[in-house]
DNA sequence: ACCTATTAATAATG
DNA sequence: TCATTATTAATAGGT
């Protein structure tokens, strides 16, 4: 979101990724504040920077919610009329992680979109570009280039991954197969979790002297909507 | 952020309040998996929504920070929570990130197709191009000219077809990887990954058969008789 | 740290 | 819940 769109993926240079890291991290807790003062949500995040340093937002605090989680992601044996259950819980922080990558993936989609768009949006065009000049640009940058070259190349490329794409689908298609019956199994069963303690306690994080220290959340104040102090930094609700 | 500023303070109403929270928090799952994804940080995060449902992201996974973060806080002396985890059941772990995986890598490679067949139909608006002359007429027919323009366009396939064929070698090189470790995973018995030591309750998932992914959320509230939905989102309509 | 041209998020609305 | 759109908020690149 700035003077350029940048596709999602890592930062090669090590500084620009800390930069990055240093700018961004803070307009996510001040989301995660905000998820929390407006809506009423409770969050908990930790994160550790590239660099290794952590930070930890919570509120009301990152323990409470902590606290909450762990009630719900624990799980015990349950003895039922001689039938012992072994509850496998780690079904359950699967749940809660399907969320996760993916997120990442749809972050990754996004950019192959883009792309495709990319591509679709120079199909458009009508021009004089040459082969040779959209040969040396980069596709997006495409933007006055012939339609009859550039619908030439795309049929062309049709016909050269044609093969290659049957063939990776109809893998695909093998390899789901078999994940389907084996996701039954392990996805599917029915499966039991516990309620979630009601009377937690507000917690104080340890700030272990490394050399790189913490920053932590600590809430004063549990039920209030207020300040949540991270790192150096207070949100407030304006 | 939007039609009009609205002040950062709790939203009394409450179907307005969970319409918020419902806009806002992937959103701020979005921002934080970018936060991993373009910087490198580890990041997890939890919250329960006003209406009692956790939901989590975690990037590399949730369990995998928040055992960093037990680690580092336990190795203090006290979990604050009084929660030892255990964070050695990394077989359950791997089996359970490769069912997301899967289920992930569907979405993806059915995005992916979608999108391919996108490309070809505007490749096939143009079907008497010199390219598919060439591709179609015997060899001995081209000319030295034509095999000049046509190593051009093939160079310029080569920089086009790159990251699509990229793409659909890395996804079934992950195929492939998966289905050799999760037979192993899936041999080994179940183990618990937390300990437990509270009742239980039931849930039921709900999956939704037509959507690029999921959402995952836990209802915490425990006399409610609600089903935990499962909920599906795109990111990227069309 | 600051600036600002752009992109991304989202409140209000249908 | 889903889509649209008018605005505001976030931020990449540069100084």
């Amino acid at each position: 979101m700035t003077k350029r769109k940048i596709e999602i993926k890592r930062i090669k240079n090590e500084e620009a990724r800390q930069v990055c890291f240093s700018k961004r991290r803070p307009s996510v807790f001040k989301k995660a504040s905000e998820l929390y003062t407006v809506c009423g949500a409770e969050v908990a995040m930790l994160v550790k920077s590239p660099a290794g340093k952590f930070f930890s937002f919570g509120a009301p605090s990152v323990g409470f919610v902590l606290s909450r989680f762990h009630a719900t992601t624990t799980s015990r044996k349950h003895s039922s009329m001689g039938v012992t259950t072994q509850h496998d819980n780690s079904a359950t922080i699967k749940l809660h992680e399907l969320n996760q990558q993916h997120i990442e993936l749809q972050n990754q989609l996004q950019a192959q979109n883009e792309k495709m768009k990319a591509l679709q949006e120079v199909a458009k065009k009508e021009s004089g570009g040459k082969v040779m000049g959209w040969l040396n640009s980069k596709v997006e940058d495409i933007c006055q280039e012939d339609l009859e070259e550039f619908k030439m190349v795309l049929e062309s490329l049709k016909y050269l991954t044609r093969g290659i794409i049957n063939q990776l689908f109809q893998n695909y298609a093998m390899f789901s197969n078999m994940m389907r019956v084996q996701h039954c199994v392990t996805a599917l069963p029915n499966q039991q979790f516990l309620p979630s303690s009601e009377d937690v306690k507000p917690m104080i994080h340890h700030v272990p002297s490394s050399s790189y220290g913490w920053n932590t959340s600590i809430d004063s104040k549990p039920n209030s909507s207020d300040a949540h102090v991270v790192g150096a930094r207070r949100y407030f609700p304006k």
